[in-house]
RNA sequence: GGAGAGUUGGCCGAGUUGGCUGAAGGCGCUCGCCUGCUAAGCGAGUAUACGGGCAUAAACCUGUAUCGAGGGUUCGAAUCCCUCACUCUCCGCCA
């Protein structure tokens, strides 16, 4: 959520940046003009409640000593009501405003390239090499099932199109590698592990900035408020939400593991096979709650984090920047880390790591405090770190031997106590 | 799921015959005094949001709101009534 203060002062400004990512900007005019009735209103209801303290007080001094007060009863009778009214009027302002306010997106940080779509992203770093095999690579929802560590046709049966089992060393994979995950970040990159709901409440989506907008894209629990986490960054992030956080304790780290519940109403088509896009899926999440002014410094280390993960996998990635056109709702600006996958033949997304500067901390209410200075806003960030099952089928097309075996990363044969996945 | 108790400021804790209580008292914290150092002592201060003064920022002044959330009664509600949420205890059930 922008700062009305802000938008107010700095209209121009606001409507360029929203340009800059290709948002509408047409609704912010009425907005502020709807924001003048509004201030308006208030001023004239508070002199009203203002002038009924005043009399209601007399009226309790003057039935104290006994005397008669009927007439500025009466009066303060029809003024009550009348404030009534004015209340109702501008809660419906108020209503609107935030409405409005709750759907406009982040404004890019001026570091952020421009673009128009993910063709416009800015390559920033390129890490490993994609292995020449000397055979035929196959793709990992093959491996997976001559190998027979997934069963996608009874995830099928059981749930639905886009839920997997994991058997055997494939099950045994996937939790070795969220382990792993979890042991780096929490060993080497002092992040405090949390493990947390895995459903949270609307306000909660609200504060990340899910809702209002992306509803369809999740899934909801019937009769109740709850919803399934499309990320740990919403409970993680919502920790602290309506808190005012010691200024001394920052920055605050915390990485988590969580499954993740994504409808995806748009995605219909798109990687229907295989792990890549699945309803439920494991990610370990990291979150970082700083600073104003260290925010940026936290995002190049955060991304780093995530990337370490994939250096000690041995996994080929690149990191790319995301354009003006291309970032997320609430994001400030993006670096997406993706790895190579041979059975796309190109890199795929496996974490994305955002500054949010202060957008999600004002709708979540996060602040901080240094002594008796006023509350601030901290800045929000989060990356995954990693996707669990991109990671894993990664590793099985990565790694995969002529002979059909997959040998496992050095780093994960202590987890999996075996150095070859086969037969 | 059933029964009961509770939810007040950073923390503890008064306040339920409605009225000068944004809220006693204590602790903590900040500043000052005092002090060879520490401790103790003395004094002052110590919530947040949204408006207005202000054309802009800070400071300051001022108004309004906030005693779990929302609604109601009343000239006036932390105090009375209703609904909901959460916490705790007991019972049942369960992992």
């Amino acid at each position: 959520m922008l700062d009305l203060k802000f938008v107010r002062a700095n209209p121009e400004e606001v409507k360029e940046g929203l340009a800059r990512r290709g948002a509408d900007v047409s609704l912010l005019d009425p907005f502020l003009k709807l924001d003048e009735t509004r201030r308006e209103k208030l001023h004239a209801v508070e002199q009203l409640k203002n002038r009924r303290n005043v009399v209601s007080e007399e009226i309790g001094r003057l039935k104290k000593s006994g005397q008669e007060a009927e007439d500025k009863v009466l009066e303060m009778r029809q003024v009550s009501q009348r404030i009534k009214e004015m209340d109702d009027e501008l809660k419906d302002l108020e209503e609107q405003l935030q409405a409005t306010l709750l759907t406009i997106p982040n404004i890019p940080n001026e570091t952020v390239p421009y673009g128009k779509d993910s063709n416009d992203n800015v390559e920033v770093r390129r890490w490993g090499r994609p292995a020449d095999f000397g055979f035929a690579p196959k793709a990992h929802w093959d491996i997976g099932e001559s190998l027979d560590i997934f069963d996608f046709e009874r995830g099928g049966k059981v749930t639905g199109a886009r839920f997997t089992f994991y058997k055997g060393l494939g099950a045994r994979l996937e939790r070795s590698v969220f382990n792993f995950f979890l042991d780096l970040h929490t060993r080497e990159h002092g992040y405090v592990e949390v493990f947390p709901p895995f459903m949270v409440n609307s306000s909660s989506m609200v504060g990340t900035g899910q809702l209002p907008k992306f509803a369809e894209d999740m899934f909801k629990v019937e009769g109740t408020d709850y919803y399934l986490i499309p990320t740990a960054e919403v409970p993680v992030t919502n920790l602290y939400s309506n808190e005012i956080l010691d200024g001394g304790k920052l920055t605050i780290s915390h990485c988590a593991y969580s499954a993740c519940f994504r409808a995806e109403a748009g995605a219909a088509g798109r990687d229907t096979r295989g792990l890549i896009r699945q309803h439920q899926f494991n990610k370990v999440e990291m979150v970082k709650f700083t600073r104003p002014e260290d925010s940026y410094e936290e995002l190049e280390k955060l991304t780093l984090n995530a990337e370490r993960a994939l250096q000690l996998l041995e996994l080929p990635y690149r990191t790319v920047c995301l354009c003006t056109g291309d970032m997320g709702f609430s994001s400030a600006k993006t670096y997406d880390i993706e790895v190579w996958l041979p059975s796309y033949n190109d890199y795929k997304e496996i974490s994305s790591c955002s500054n949010f500067e202060d957008f999600q901390a004002r709708r979540a209410n996060i602040r901080f405090k240094d002594g008796k200075a006023k509350p601030r806003f901290v800045h929000t960030l989060n990356g995954s770190g990693l996707a669990v099952g991109r990671t894993v089928a990664a590793i099985l097309e990565n790694f995969q031997q002529e002979d059909g075996s997959v040998k496992v990363p050095g780093v994960l044969v202590p987890y999996m106590g075996t150095e070859y996945i086969r037969n």
